[in-house]
RNA sequence: GCCGGAAUAGCUCAAUUGGUAGAGCAACUGACUUGUAAUCAGUAGGUUGUGGGUUCAAGUCCUAUUUCCGGCACCA
């Protein structure tokens, strides 16, 4: 999928396709009035105050059609350089342009305006020469839009679009959205028979069915084991919270309304648990530990709970409960930057063994004017912030800092990924952390034997399991590597009076090593069976027949090929084995 | 939560301006005994998400509600 934004042409070409947008408003609803209409990287949208009137599935034809007039109309787009006073002037009757030009500094960058035939807009630029060039467009989708992004203002209306140079690259463009929704996880996980949801059980509550739940377990086992590695001991703890741990953490405070509402038991209030940073911190505070004894790595694949609002949910991407792959490491100040360069290079190994390449890194610190958002300790945050910056630079990353994106309790390393559908989510993430120690007056006795408070890292790095399998499913499309699959070897027989005895045999050989193998002997077709085991996304799909039998061999055909492979089944087995054992990226 | 849209058989979808709810796949039964992406025939399957309303008549119109979808806002 093209990036519009960064593409120098194509920018200029959209943006102005946003003002064509806006002047087909204009004469369509002459009352409209206009917010901003800038270039994203899916191409261009314009924000629009209708009054109560709003748009309609059958507006956008009606729009589309009234620019394509106007670009036939071929008029010039000219630019004019205006003081602010004049601006002001100009634009006295529209409270919105008004807001923006109020916040312009004509010192700074000369205030401008477009115009092509009877219609101006304040614009900083750069527009294409005639609305001519704007020929291969079309509008995508609209929707409501807080007015700068807030929700306590007024929603005004949305309209996306997208504009090319020529009509194939447009083709084109709509044939990858096309193939982007196909790749839904929510799709795969239906047709593959992942997890599922049910209006009895709740909203934003899937259930992992047996398939899904395979790939969950090879998800958890494979990053424990990597941590067991890397001295992560992993511990269990419940979904329930007192009330009082969460105040005393601060999270309380926080994050109530995303909380589900606490429980009266007996006059004690519980929660379900949104985290488990209060948990592992009780864990260490256990007993007394020695700066001997860090740093102490508490890991555990933990179920939460949080109310999250209901527009946000989205299948195993975002729901209610979800299963952390968390973990709290608890280090002196001097441990601290060794501990943070560990979970990085944790990351992109993981990411390597996924073959995850396209993902972005985010420096998430606090905004200083936020007081109310984060903890107040000046010294604290600016230690910890350029901690995390060392780091990150002796370690050669490339990052970007984002203000306002940081914890509560402390900054932190995100890295984000882009799925084919939608917005850009975090996929695992590193906090630094000196706050919650402190509340929870956490200790370890140092060499000169006074008591200090240690320094946590929270980190996850599948981030929420449900959360991964969503990005891995919508990556490969839900044909998963042998290691992942549910089920890694579908046999089928050709006949099964004269072949079930031998597949039978072929499958428990297998079963022996822990593969995962079907037998397909239902009186149907060979080439019925073969197909609905292609759909299914087996990866090994096995013929045996007389040909195999007689030698002790077998025939495997791979998802997606038409090519046919004989072995031994020793040979198929060994190479199975080896592929499952190495986490091999492909099938 | 907000703006908009949608909801019909297990799944994917039909059903003129309101006038007898259909098809394919899946399931079940039978025949066929199969060499690489759909063998044939038959059977069954529905209070059209739910509750109200308008009408001689509602899948279709109105209304409330639930869930889902597209965005917005949120995401410890």
């Amino acid at each position: 999928m093209r990036n519009i934004k960064e593409d120098e042409r194509l920018s200029k070409l959209n943006h102005s396709c946003a003002h064509l947008l806006a002047q087909a408003v204009k004469h369509l609803y002459p009352n409209a009035k206009f917010w901003v209409g800038p270039v994203i990287e899916e191409g261009f949208y314009y924000d629009i105050d209708l009054d109560d009137e709003v748009i309609t599935e059958e507006d956008l034809p009606r729009l589309e059609k009234e620019m394509k007039k106007l670009s036939k109309d071929g008029k010039r787009i000219v630019r004019h350089e205006i003081s602010k006073k004049e601006a002001m002037e100009m634009f006295h009757d529209d409270p919105y342009k008004m807001d923006l030009i109020s916040r312009m500094d004509e010192e700074e960058a000369p205030i401008s305006c477009y115009t092509q035939g009877d219609f101006t807009d304040l614009c900083r630029g750069p527009h294409v020469e005639t609305v001519k060039e704007l020929k291969h467009f079309k509008l995508l989708k609209f929707s409501g839009a807080y007015w700068k992004g807030d929700a306590k203002n007024k929603m005004l209306q949305r309209i996306y679009g997208i504009c090319f140079d020529n009509e194939e690259d447009l083709e084109e463009h709509l044939k990858l959205l096309e193939e982007a929704k196909l790749r839904d996880h929510r799709k795969i996980g239906k047709e593959l028979e992942l997890f599922m949801t049910d209006d009895l059980v709740g909203r934003g509550l899937p259930m992992f069915l047996p398939n899904g739940y395979i790939i969950w377990q090879e998800l958890e086992n494979y990053i424990k084991e990597k941590e067991r590695k890397l001295g992560y001991l992993h511990v269990m703890t419940p979904c329930v919270g007192n009330v009082e741990l969460y105040k005393t953490s601060g999270h309380w405070e926080h994050y109530k309304d995303n909380m589900f509402p606490a429980m009266e038991v007996e006059g004690e209030s519980f929660v379900l648990r949104p985290m488990n940073c209060p948990h592992h911190m009780m864990i260490y505070a256990n007993k007394l530990h020695s700066y001997r004894d860090l740093p102490i790595r508490i890991g555990e694949i933990a179920h939460d709970f949080r109310y999250e609002a209901s527009g946000a949910l989205k299948g195993i991407e975002r729901g209610r409960h979800f299963c952390q792959n968390d973990a709290h490491l608890f280090v002196t100040p001097e441990q601290m930057k060794q501990e943070f360069k560990n979970v990085v290079d944790l990351i992109f190994a993981t990411y390597k063994d996924f073959d995850i390449t396209d993902y972005r890194c985010v420096l998430s610190l606090r905004d200083p004017e936020d007081k109310e958002k984060y903890h107040q300790d000046d010294e604290m945050w600016e230690k910890a912030e350029n901690g995390l910056r060392e780091v990150l630079n002796e370690l050669n990353i490339k990052y970007t800092e984002e203000i306002g994106e940081a914890a509560f309790y402390g900054p932190k390393l995100d890295v984000n990924v882009k799925p084919a559908i939608g917005n850009e989510y975090t996929l695992s993430t590193c906090q630094l952390d000196f706050c919650l120690p402190a509340k929870f007056d956490l200790k370890y006795v140092d060499k000169d034997g006074s008591k200090k408070t240690p320094i946590v890292l929270h980190r996850a790095i599948l981030g929420s399991l449900d959360r991964f399998m969503a990005y891995i499913l919508e990556e490969t499309k839900g044909v998963l590597p042998v290691w992942l699959a549910p089920t890694q070897v579908n046999i089928i027989p050709v006949n099964n009076e004269y072949h079930l005895e031998y597949a039978e045999e072929v499958k428990v050989f297998l079963e022996e090593c822990n593969i995962r193998v079907e037998l397909d002997a239902r009186e149907e077709k060979l080439g019925y069976r073969m197909r609905e085991s292609q759909t299914r996304k087996i990866p090994y799909n096995l013929i045996l027949g007389d040909k195999e039998k007689e030698e002790g061999f077998v025939s495997y055909r791979l998802h997606g090929s038409n090519e046919t492979t004989t072995l031994s089944k020793d040979e198929f087995r060994n190479m199975l084995l080896e592929k499952i054992s190495k986490k091999v990226k492909e099938l």
